[in-house]
DNA sequence: TTGTTGAATGAAAGCGCTTTCAGTGAGTCT
DNA sequence: AGACTCACTGAAAGCGCTTTCATTCAACAA
């Protein structure tokens, strides 16, 4: 039995210091109102009180929570890691606070993720990605809480979002490996359905292929979600084909280590039998062996601009600006020259 | 201009429903209340309407918010990523939402943080370790909210904790070391200050090796971030010495595959030349080549738990129950005898 | 002196919900 | 029939805060 004595509440530091709750009220959130002499004893007092404000009740009367919402596919694997980081990190400087949830690549969740969040008060909300009900646009419009995507860049949509062009960044590295004499293709997307970065990812190289007169139909595709040992499943399917491709291009670097580590229980030598490419540019791709190439993608550049963008649109009530960030092909030794 | 129809209030539902407010409030909470006929009229007026409870208001009134908040050093490297995924899904299950903010390793911004979930209504709370200045478990006590530690495990603290013991888990891995032959050793050591996970660890390699009678004076220890480049700077460093070591042990597995990686570039051969230890078990360990001889911690299943034992708290309002969660040495390439 | 100004403060009205406390009837028991 | 239950519903009192609106009072101008 603890002698719980109750919360002190924004009434007893007024009592306390003496004033009325108005006054402290003003003396947490708008000290300038306040004389320097009575600002002194309120925070003498919520100090000594140990008093916190009450968020719900700061919620309901006020309109701002100082809360931005981010909904994430997984939190699981680093993918958007390190992004979320530089979010959080820059939100935490413009003097909000970030609640993050994961939504499992599910549809449904996301969608309830995003009524939770906004029965929470968020002021704006992160989201990944172009593709998902339009009703869940509609309902957050008609909430008025602005909303961001990042990791998706598409000029022709009008949506706000920062991020890159995921179709344009695979089709450069297309470009690089059939400029270094594959002819020979295999692909391990991420599960496209729903996902439009996987989906573009993938557009990218089928594109490319194209382009180059490749006969699609040679060549073998698998869809599966992002995680290491389906990667390597995939590969180890691949490459029970009679005739084995030359490069396996995956929709990113967990898919693409999971299919290095297969390749390696298999005997199958990296890059000599067969290159291997990824996407992302996380940690992941830099300490296998040989490393991957890929394309490295601006995480904490882009977390820490969706985070001034956000917040930039909360504050103003102006509408979101698009910006493409650019990504990087960087070659490293899961590939080599096909002659 | 959007003609923002104002957010759907209880109210409204109520009129629309042709019942009262309160009725509306019972239909959500608890339906067993209320007719089916009104409860049937209710709920199309509820979806019909849109109408999302206003979370702030709830909590007033309320006590429960059916949050559970969690801190964690930081989300950007994937140690705490598999834990808090399977915490999440749990509480998720359970019918609670998880909030989830990092610290950056910093005790300020912890209290902070604590402070503010507190203020948001956490119904219960995830601390990661033991270590912190007791007026925040007094804080938290205080206000009467129920906090689990996870991550670690200490038979002697009576705080309610679920997790391993960190000392042990090392002193083992360093028995089957030198059960390999290996006599000189050293430690690249996460930052121990104000962390105890990282401090049991080096405590677990120098008691072990201290009944082994082996001179800790002539054992190199280096402290660092839990960071790929900082283990690759702190291996180059060891490596500076005359006399080099034939095994280091690193605080996480984060260190080691720097250490890895950087024995690489050096063309120092791994395991024949020197041997290299991880901690924690986790993917990183698994893709890097030789894989990482590590300590294996159920980092699923610590989540799970940690959720379900939380959530009971919270429920029952009883203390908490501390589990030891056990781990594993798992010896892979990266370590070989020592003749 | 009287009037005017403006800074500092207080009183009080909500914000949207939950939850006691009281009904209101319809069914049941005697 | 009369007295009781009991299931259901509504009225209304807050929960802790912010924010008008009104008031006070000291300083200053005329």
């Amino acid at each position: 039995m603890t002698s719980h004595q109750p919360v002190p509440t924004l009434d007893d530091v007024a009592k306390a210091a003496g004033v009325s709750a108005a006054t402290v009220s003003r003396s947490i959130n708008s000290p300038a109102l306040v004389s320097a002499k009575t600002l002194e004893r309120v925070k003498s007092a919520i100090d000594q009180l140990g008093y916190t404000p009450n968020f719900g009740a700061r919620f309901m009367s006020a309109k701002r929570t100082m809360t931005i919402g981010a909904i994430i596919p997984t939190m699981e694997n680093s993918i958007f890691a390190k992004g979320i980081q530089a979010f959080q990190e820059q939100l935490h400087s413009l003097g909000y606070t970030l609640l993050v949830s994961s939504s499992s690549y599910d549809p449904e969740i996301e969608a309830e993720q995003v009524r939770a969040l906004a029965s929470r008060g968020a002021d704006g909300i992160l989201l990944i990605g172009y593709w998902r009900e339009e009703k869940i646009y509609e309902f957050l419009r008609q909430r008025n809480i602005p909303f961001l995507l990042a990791w998706a860049f598409a000029a022709n949509n009008a949506l706000p979002a920062i991020g890159f062009d995921n179709r344009a960044s695979m089709y450069q590295l297309c470009d690089q490996v059939l400029a270094m004499g594959h002819k020979k293709f295999a692909v391990i997307s991420g599960t496209t359905q729903g996902n439009d970065r996987a989906a573009n990812r993938l557009k990218g190289i089928t594109e490319r292929l194209q382009v180059e007169g490749i006969d699609l139909d040679a060549v073998p595709i698998i869809r599966t979600p992002y995680d290491i040992d389906n990667g390597a499943k995939a590969f180890e399917q691949l490459m029970q084909a009679k005739d084995r491709p030359s490069v396996v291009m995956c929709g990113n670097d967990v898919l693409a280590v999971g299919a290095l580590q297969r390749a390696q229980e298999m005997g199958i030598q990296v890059p000599e039998d067969v290159s291997i490419t990824g996407f992302d540019g996380i940690e992941l791709a830099r300490v296998v062996t040989p490393k991957l190439t890929t394309v490295r993608v601006p995480h904490s550049d882009m977390g820490r601009r969706a985070a001034d963008e956000l917040v930039r649109m909360v504050e103003s009530g102006e509408a979101g600006r698009s910006q493409e960030l650019s990504s990087e092909v960087v070659i490293e030794g899961s590939i080599v020259s096909c002659v």
